[in-house]
DNA sequence: CAATTTTTGGACTCGCGAGTCCAGAAGCTG
DNA sequence: CAGCTTCTGGACTCGCGAGTCCAAAAATTG
């Protein structure tokens, strides 16, 4: 399938449409006839740009929103070299998902993890990409001598992925940030040895 | 709605049905039918029993859950009185999580939030009644000298759950159990000062 | 045992949503 | 401009699953 100028734009118009409607509002519902609407589209094109129907057109959408997530924590995530950028990322990280409240991207896609194969490939993606930053960020502390070189590196970005991934579950279905905010602050206390 | 013994025995064993099949297979895509198959009833039954249909049932079997994610953390989770207790409880936490695999009741529970208004509900008195038990052994241990007395155990109680779910997610979703141990050694080595 | 209530089975309706199909419009290429 | 491909719209099929309905079987009560 060969694309034109105008194709590729309706495909992406396609994609981030249906982000975006998913970003508010029960994600299982969706149906297709909702994208065909939000989206300017018809059923045809829908079918002609995802051949596999709705589970290709979700997993494009999946791939497109794990981007996100990992864009959405920049340029801090990605300059963890200091206790003032570790500062920020939190901030960016707690903000981000207290204004996404009730709708997590990620939980859509982990929640899809049993269903479609490929899913899960998208979720382990993201999250050792997401660990691989953290990791490095300590490594990082490591070697100007602010965190202590005994500490396991990568057993401490895991348990910060796990408070976060937790956190956001809790936000999401209470509305409250403080499991998130104390998760990663307590992390970050271990890492600074307090 | 009087029920007889009989009714009621029926309408137990289409909860627990539900319940079962629910631990195994994709969560969303289960049908009245497959329960009615399973737990050996009819569509009269299930709408006799559950005159608000598949939510009504669906919340019940919620609820069913719920109380079964706190009892299989007994006894241990009732009596966090010492450092053997915890770490006890840490084993069970993760035993149960890792037989569990993919599937995990309350990740269910929490991706009906959204939809249905009664499921936020139960979920948030699971995570209270939850919390509400990791905070008493931690005042507990401090009011035997073991933790220190300026720690907030609110704080660590909350991050201890966001830990937890966290690394069950990821478990569910990558298999692997290492960001739940990591979460709550964390955790467990923040209270011991470590 | 007769009257009443609860329990059970299963056929039926009905709407909805995924996916199909095709014809016509628009866009590229020589 | 002629021939080809890609793009678009929308009507249509088809199966599935929630919920309804009713009549018959058990159980309960007096």
């Amino acid at each position: 399938m060969t694309l034109t100028a105008k194709g590729h734009a309706t495909r992406q118009r396609i994609v981030e449409g249906t982000s975006a409607h998913l970003r508010r509002g029960d994600p299982a519902g969706v149906t297709l006839d909702d994208i065909r609407a939000i989206t300017g589209t018809s059923k045809g094109q829908l079918f002609h740009y995802f051949p596999g129907g709705k589970e290709e057109l979700f997993l494009a959408v999946a791939r497109f929103e794990a981007d996100r997530v990992i864009d959405d924590q920049q340029p801090h995530l990605g300059a963890l070299t200091s206790w003032a950028a570790w500062r920020r990322w939190r901030e960016a990280v707690v903000a981000r998902y207290r204004v996404q409240g009730p709708y997590c991207p990620l939980a859509t896609l982990m929640d899809q993890v049993g269903s479609t194969p490929g899913a899960a490939e998208v979720v382990g993606q993201l999250l050792e990409r997401w660990e691989g930053e953290i990791r490095r960020g300590i490594v990082a502390m490591q070697e100007q001598g602010e965190v202590d070189d005994h500490l396991d590196a990568g057993r401490a970005a895991a348990a910060m992925i796990a408070g976060i991934q937790g956190g956001v579950q809790v936000l999401r279905s209470t509305g409250r940030s403080a499991h998130l905010e104390a998760a990663m602050d307590l992390v970050i206390e271990h890492l600074r040895g307090a």
